[in-house]
DNA sequence: CCATTGACTTAAG
DNA sequence: CCTTAAGCCAATG
């Protein structure tokens, strides 16, 4: 152990890189779902945080992580406005207005489809 | 150390 | 439909 990296600092955020890893292909997720999924609803904009910091992870599909209402609330923190969008119909998501269509069928929970 | 902000969500008016 | 407010907690100034 050289670097020693504080091993307290992969709780939270860790865990939302694994859920985020798990999302199946062309679908999609919401912040709470995964910080409801962690233990905590609320904490949902821990996971907004964890997504920002995920920058430097690239196995972290933080497109396919939205808000409730499936608006592409952090398309602005994408190497451009408009990747999260790309990245998205890439994968046969439909957005429409920054709106993910269909967002409640394409929805992919957590602590339902996951066990 | 205190104040503000933010890739969120829910509730209330 | 729009505005506040509250709850949550890390990061930033």
């Amino acid at each position: 152990m050289i670097k020693s990296l504080n091993d307290k600092n992969k709780d939270f955020f860790e865990q939302v890189y694994d859920v985020t890893r798990l999302i199946p292909y062309g679908r999609v997720t919401s912040y709470g779902a995964i910080a409801s999924y962690l233990g905590s609803k609320k904490s949902s904009r821990m996971v907004g945080w964890a997504m920002n910091a995920a920058h430097r992870i690239p196995d972290v599909p933080a497109h396919r992580v939205v808000n409730r209402n499936g608006l592409l609330t952090g398309k602005m923190h994408f190497e451009s406005p408009d990747q999260m969008q790309r990245l998205l119909e890439m994968e046969n998501i439909e957005v429409k207005g920054d709106v993910v269509v269909n967002f409640k069928i394409l929805f992919w929970d957590p602590s339902k489809e996951l066990i």
